[in-house]
RNA sequence: GAGUCCGUAGCUCAGCUGGUAGAGCAUUUGACUUUUAAUCAAAUGGUCCCGGGUUCGAGUCCCGGCGGACUCACCA
């Protein structure tokens, strides 16, 4: 094994390790080690009236801090819940006249990052500290590496850890050193549990589809491949799951959903992880409009579950029902004055270029609507708003509408600026989805490499018949951005994807 | 991909118009039996991201590379 060279506190630090094994003293243990108490709880519960309940505490967690003042010492540990200090008093802690487990195994062997268990009693320090005082002290794991603590005092924060790199790279240390980090993931999770309970309260099953897919679609993105030697046959991630929900639609379930880790081999940047997670919906004999009232409800909820309140802090943005309406054209009215649907090519041109956009050769009307939609309209919608009725050419799994056949029963939800769902009332005409299919492979050989290949088993199941379904996509990643007020995706993400390390 | 900025001790950072490396914390040793950014005294710690160039001399200036941050454009 090659192993680098150490820095000088890791050689302290494995030289504790050898003396506490040369004590006897095993630095990671088997056995368990029962935790009575959390710190938060002991904070919250002791009352000095009561003391004598609290005479027999163990608590476990992370060193974060010594204070050592000869005969005596403090130490701040942490645990899930938050920090709580330890009072180690020598004639306490060793009452015989064995002094190595405060001498030694205490003011020598532990470290900050140490993790330990105390069994003690609580009480108030004269400063008004809530305190355990340390009875037994057992050595839990012992940390071989520096942790870079910060300091804190008078809610200043020094030394903070912030390195951006080095945070993503190693989260475990983001996580116990920075607890905005941490509530910021806790509250990614009640998002999630919220969505699935909304979505379980609702008569929807939960389901897992194929990320290993033979053919890939459901969205308009460049795929990863794998192999599959057994068979000597290529592979996708899936870049979404909508194809086969659907088939479960035919399938005669009525309500699906699941939570999908989707793939896609594009850019990164503070919006875009090459995974990512979406959670996808389908609702048998309901439409696009029936699931705009759906989205609304359910949304609101969640932010409610994370924030308390349907209005993100510190931001204008509000998930408050009900939200602002409009369709792709009348909002391209709203904000740029033009009538995109019935404007010459020509004129549409000359707007994008307005616009800032540049185009290598001629683009198509469904290009032209796009660019003129994402850069005069989409970052001017902060609030929650519903975008309906996309055109025909921009949307292949959705249904026309029967007043206008240009147009698709399609609507985004904009928010912040960036699209955080999508929702048809779904294609279930085979002849048509077929028809769509060969218009995206049209395109594909007329140059543009995001197009949807045609799924002979999908069409196949379509034919055998789906009833009318409404179908949503939610990007699980950017609502968590909004209503954490993150700037980056990779805040959102435990372990967002980062070039390889060079440990050499 | 384009533009701007950054890379110095384990961590956070200073280092002027080029003159040979600094602080705080962490670590080590000692003192201290209710402290809390504990305090006090002392000590250790550096491939100044890498490679080349200019120069008597480069952390500093120039070129190239690597890594990162931010802003802008595109896919969720």
């Amino acid at each position: 094994m090659n192993e680098r060279e150490w820095t000088g506190e890791e050689v302290v630090r494995r030289a504790e390790l050898q003396r506490l094994r040369e004590l006897g003293i095993d630095p990671y243990p088997a056995r368990e080690f029962p935790v009575t108490h959390h710190a938060a709880d002991i904070l919250r519960d002791f009352k000095p009236e009561n003391a004598d309940q609290w005479t027999n505490v163990a608590v476990a967690g992370r060193v974060m801090n010594r204070r050592t003042q000869g005969k005596a010492g403090f130490m701040d540990l942490l645990d899930e819940s938050g920090r709580i200090q330890i009072y180690l008093k020598r004639d306490i802690l060793c009452p015989g006249p064995d002094e190595t487990l405060y001498k030694e195994v205490f003011e020598k062997l532990t470290a900050i990052g140490d993790v330990v268990g105390i069994r003690g009693r609580v009480f108030v320090t004269k400063t008004g500290h809530v305190t355990v005082e340390a009875r037994d002290y057992v050595f839990l794991a012992k940390s071989l590496r520096p942790w870079p603590v910060p300091r804190e005092k008078d809610g200043v924060v020094y030394d903070k850890f912030s390195d951006p790199e080095l945070r993503h790279r190693m989260r475990y240390v983001d996580l116990v050193l920075n607890p905005e980090v941490k509530e910021r993931f806790l509250k990614r999770g009640a998002l999630v549990r919220t969505m699935r309970e909304f979505m379980l309260s609702h008569g929807c099953h939960e389901v897992e589809t194929p990320i290993l897919q033979p053919v890939y679609g459901g969205a308009l993105a460049k795929p990863f491949v794998t192999h599959h030697n057994a068979l000597d046959m290529p592979l996708y991630l899936r870049i979404a799951n909508e194809l086969y929900l659907k088939r479960l639609i035919v399938g005669g379930f009525e309500r699906v959903f699941e939570f999908a880790k989707d793939f896609r081999n594009e850019g990164m940047s503070r919006f875009h992880n090459p995974e990512f997670t979406q959670m996808e919906f389908y609702a048998a004999y309901k439409d696009y409009l029936w699931m705009m009232n759906f989205v609304e409800e359910m949304l609101e909820r969640v932010a409610v579950a994370v924030n308390g309140t349907p209005e993100v802090p510190d931001t204008p943005i509000s998930f408050a029902r009900p939200w602002k309406r409009f369709t792709f054209f009348g909002a391209i009215l709203e904000y740029t004055a033009v009538d995109a649907q019935t404007a010459s090519d020509d004129e549409l041109i000359e707007l994008a270029q307005r616009l800032g956009a540049r185009f290598d050769r001629r683009p198509d009307r469904a290009q032209l609507w796009d660019e003129i939609f994402s850069s005069a309209v989409e970052p001017r919608l902060v609030n929650p708003t519903i975008i309906m009725d996309y055109p025909v050419e921009m949307s292949p799994l959705a249904k026309r509408k029967p007043e206008n056949p240009a147009l698709t029963e399609r609507f985004e939800v904009v928010c912040n600026g960036k699209e955080i769902c999508n929702a048809y009332s779904e294609l279930n005409d085979p002849i048509d989805q077929r028809a769509r299919f060969a218009e995206q492979a049209a395109a594909r050989s007329a140059g543009n490499d995001e197009t949807m290949p045609l799924d002979e088993d999908f069409l196949r199941a379509l034919e055998f018949g789906m009833p009318p379904t409404a179908g949503l996509g939610v990007g699980i990643d950017r609502l968590a951005m909004i209503l954490t007020r993150a700037n980056s995706i990779q805040e959102v993400l435990f372990f967002p994807h980062m070039r390889p390390e060079n440990f050499s």
